[in-house]
DNA sequence: TAGAAGATAGGA
DNA sequence: CCTATCTTCTAG
C-alpha cells in the first residue's frame, strides 16, 4: 500500500480549486480523535475572480486565512450558529480554497456521536457543512491553522474514488450559484452528501 | 451607528 | 414554511 505523505497533500492543494475539489473526495480529514472520509465538497475561486466566494471583494478580518495559501484552514462562523472548515489551496494571496461539505466518520465515532447527539444515523454525522463542523469539533481557534503543523491533518486516498458527481452550489445566490458555476462535487450516490438546497432570501422574500 | 444578509440546521 | 443566532459588511 502506497501511503500518501503531508507532502503529497500540500502539492495537490498547491493547485487551483476547481482542480483540487474533486480530487479531495476520498480523502481523509483528520481533527483531533475523529476522521472523516470526505465525500462532497465546493471550489470557491479568489479576490475578484468568484462572486460567490467569501474572498471575492479582498482580504477582511474574517476571511484573513483564505489568503494564507496552499494548507491553510479556514473556518468561520455561518449564520452565527455553524463552524464551517475550508482547506485553502493555490498560492498566498490569492484567496481560493475547499469548502469541505460533507463526509463518512470513519475513526472516532463514539466521539463524533456524542458531539452530534441529533442525529439518529451515523450518515448524518457530517452531512452538511455545519454538521462536520460539529462532528470534528471544529473551533474558531482553528482558523489560519496550517494542515500536518496542528491537530488537523489530511491523507488522500489510497485508491481513487469512482463517480464524482457535479452541480451548482449551495446557498449560493446570484449568478454564481447558477448551473454556470457547476462548483459543487460529491462522490455519486453517495448516502453522507447533503440534500441540494437553493439559496435563500429571508427579507424581501419570493423575489 | 444601524440594519440587512449570510457558503446552515432543525423543527412545525 | 419559519426561526435560532451573531458576525460581517455596507450605507448613511
Amino acid at each position: 500500500m502506497t501511503e500518501t505523505t503531508p507532502g503529497d497533500a500540500m502539492r495537490l492543494l498547491s493547485g487551483t480549486a476547481l482542480e483540487v475539489a474533486p480530487r479531495l473526495l476520498g480523502a481523509v480529514l483528520r481533527v483531533g480523535g475523529v476522521s472523516l472520509r470526505l465525500t462532497e465538497v465546493e471550489a470557491y475561486l479568489g479576490e475578484g475572480a468568484d462572486p460567490g466566494s467569501h474572498a471575492h471583494r479582498g482580504p477582511t478580518a474574517r476571511n484573513a486565512s483564505m489568503f494564507g495559501g496552499a494548507g491553510t484552514v479556514y473556518v468561520y462562523l455561518s449564520y452565527g450558529i455553524h463552524r464551517c472548515v475550508n482547506l485553502v489551496c493555490g498560492p498566498a494571496g490569492e484567496g481560493s480554497g475547499v469548502l469541505l461539505r460533507a463526509g463518512a466518520v470513519v475513526g472516532g465515532l463514539e466521539t463524533a456521536r456524542s458531539r452530534r447527539p441529533t442525529s439518529r444515523d451515523d450518515r448524518d454525522l457530517a452531512r452538511g457543512p455545519g454538521r462536520l463542523g460539529s462532528a470534528l469539533g471544529i473551533d474558531l481557534a482553528d482558523d489560519g491553522s496550517h494542515l500536518g503543523a496542528g491537530r488537523i491533518a489530511l491523507t488522500l486516498p489510497e485508491t481513487p474514488v469512482g463517480a464524482v458527481s457535479a452541480g451548482p452550489r449551495v446557498g449560493v445566490a446570484g449568478e454564481a450559484g447558477g448551473a454556470d458555476f457547476p462548483w459543487r462535487f460529491w462522490i455519486t450516490d453517495d448516502p453522507t452528501v447533503s440534500s441540494y438546497r437553493p439559496a435563500v432570501r429571508r427579507a424581501g422574500r419570493s423575489g
